[in-house]
DNA sequence: TCTGTTGTTCGAATGTATTCGAACAATAGA
DNA sequence: TCTATTGTTCGAATACATTCGAACAACAGA
């Protein structure tokens, strides 16, 4: 199995955690396992194919926002919530209050900006 | 003079803002513009030309987190704090704040990530 | 009206993101 | 060992971002 790099606490950047969090499918995933808890990638519904959600999640562990660990054939998923308030206090929970409050927590499964 | 488009309130996207605050120029733009309070483009220092900083100051206005107003030949830019706190309350505040505690207020004007 | 200041827009160059399907790898369980 | 499950990686297609300089527009002030 290979290593799956994690960054290091002082390691998160605000912009790289930002960015990660700026995409309505990330955010949504995010906000799904800070609700509910660790999950793995294949029981989180989302519309789009495995290796594209496989990219995502590597994004946002990548930004230091979640952490990911192998069961068997399965990746665990799991919001980094302790390092994240160390590191940029109150962010992670004002983002997400923000999200459930602004209307467009089902904006990725719209069809309004499908393509043309 | 061409009007300039501004979002309403409830236009504004929590994922537009995430995206326009996670480059690291347009960060410090908004921190700039909070801290001291508004300001022209020409009077903020950034290292990049003039044409490189209207297009940042325009992805922020569109995305809801910059009111720009024409004073003579120059653009006045601060931050739509009321707006940004009534839509998604404690966010800018703890962005800043990340921002401020996070050690990377000096990046843009670092050549560590000049090209090679 | 002429000139300098301040920004915007345009075009081009370069780089990065997003998405999919196909191929691959790792593991669990029969 | 064989097979099904789960996810990663790769390649390709498409789209979008970032940056600059040049040209342009709007305005202030002489």
């Amino acid at each position: 199995m290979k290593i799956l790099h994690h960054p290091d606490r002082e390691e998160i950047h605000l912009s790289s955690v930002l960015y990660a969090l700026s995409d309505p499918l990330r955010l949504h995933l995010v906000a799904t396992l800070y609700k509910e808890g660790e999950r793995a990638c294949g029981d989180i519904e989302v519309p789009v194919v495995k290796s594209t959600l496989s990219h995502h999640a590597r994004t946002l562990r990548e930004s230091g926002v979640i952490y990911v660990r192998a069961q068997g054939t399965q990746r665990i998923l799991s919001v980094r919530t302790e390092d994240l308030n160390a590191r940029f206090p109150g962010l992670l929970e004002s983002v997400l209050h923000a999200y459930e409050i602004s209307g467009d927590t089902s904006e990725i499964f719209s069809c309004a900006d499908m393509k043309k």
